[in-house]
DNA sequence: TAGGTCTAAACTGTCGACAATCTTAGCCTT
DNA sequence: AAGGCTAAGATTGTCGACAGTTTAGACCTA
């Protein structure tokens, strides 16, 4: 996903300390700078950042409903742990929640949206011929098409569920699994159809073909991860 | 809901200063004893609890993620303000979250879970009997059922979404809005009949009836209060 | 040597004070 | 008199220090 596409909007110098530091550690943490599993020492990150433990501490309880880290009481914060369980669950909730946005938006969507969005996914299309491949398309180019019709749907509560929570673990679920879709031609087929959906005003179908192209990303994951990687599912009590 | 269905164990004097303030100001919020749209004086209200401003700004961090204040960069912190719109918001969210849970739920309920929760509707069906009315079940007891089923599905994200966040808002709209279901008897029956497509494990009734259930709740409340209160919408820029 | 206990170091939770920002009231200008 | 500017007060953001808890390691015991 772009930056500008972003719903908070980053006129950077402008902000609180904790907000800038936090979305930093976001992005280590996306990105793997910060590996999952880390016991994140308070004083130690302040020193990284060079700032005091207050406004870290404030970052650290946001990213913790991101669900980015895990905090236990006198003990301290841990980057989370993923877990193929995790993900798959995750996908259980777009499904419902994305297939709720997308027959909104059936409604909601005005033509000029659909027009540019159906100009994005020929853009997509040609990312996929030139670069022969899947990279590009499903690691930030499917999501920001997710992202529109969620933004589409007209509620709020949607949209900060999915576009302001739910996608962090998704992006972090792909640069560390190094998911990329490997149907990419057949997703884009897919977007076009639920697109066609919405234009034609059908919501029924439109939730129905919205909710079939991610409980199929799911199964393709599933059937992908539990053959070749085991991830550890670790206990805490 | 009653305290000790509730995800969190709560045996008390273990926790965090800052926890058992959160937890006291979720309950006034909640009651309306903190009213909706009031600004948040971080200093006074750590002198109301007696304690310093560090574990109370925690708690107000906490409260943000829960959705029940506001706050802005050097402005402050307000109880958030209830819309219609809101509300109806969040019917459709539950009506996509829950119907999945509902789903998943007639896969993996144990029989034994549901021979409990039908003892459960049996006792619902004595208090609406026994105070000839809507008092009692709207309001707890409601969310008792819905709670079990979201716990079933045995999905952790589901039940985080919906039991550990969403419901804290459902049942601030019910106290402040004194929303009491006026179809006791009706919703009941469906409760009922969710129960018996789970037992026959029959998930596409479940969660389509589940969503009829939730979606009938939404339009009830949508007639109900559009016709007789006026809640103003405020724009904040 | 294995296990348990105790002690010390490290870390998180909490507090009070200072700095930066916003708000409000008064004053001045037109 | 109305509107804008300025300065003082109040409030939030940030910092450093102290207190309570957890953790790690050494020492002792069996």
């Amino acid at each position: 996903m772009t930056q500008d596409t972003h719903p908070v909007s980053h006129q950077d110098e402008n902000r609180t300390l904790a907000d800038r530091v936090c979305q930093q550690i976001i992005t280590a943490i996306i990105k793997g700078e910060l590996a999952t599993g880390t016991k994140i020492s308070e004083t130690e990150l302040a020193r990284t950042y060079g700032i005091s433990r207050g406004p870290l501490r404030e970052a650290l309880r946001r990213l913790e409903s991101l669900r980015l880290v895990e905090r236990k009481p006198h003990i301290g914060a841990r980057v989370v742990e993923l877990s193929v369980k995790e993900l798959l669950e995750i996908y259980r909730v777009r499904e419902a929640l994305e297939g709720m946005a997308c027959r909104l938006a059936a409604v909601l969507m005005p033509q000029a949206e659909i027009d540019s969005l159906r100009s994005l996914l020929d853009q997509h299309q040609q990312n996929i011929v030139q670069q022969e491949g899947q990279a590009y398309f499903q690691k930030e180019g499917d999501l920001d098409f997710h992202y529109r019709i969620v933004m589409a749907s007209g509620n709020a509560k949607l949209q900060e569920l999915l576009a302001a929570d739910l996608y962090h673990l998704v992006r972090m679920y792909r640069y560390q699994f190094s998911l990329s879709s490997s149907r990419p031609t057949l997703a884009l087929r897919e977007h076009h159809q639920i697109l066609d959906a919405i234009e034609a005003r059908d919501e029924e179908l439109a939730e129905l073909l919205m909710r079939r192209h991610i409980s199929a990303s799911r199964r393709n994951i599933e059937s992908k991860l539990n053959e070749s990687q085991e991830i550890n599912q670790q206990e805490s009590k």
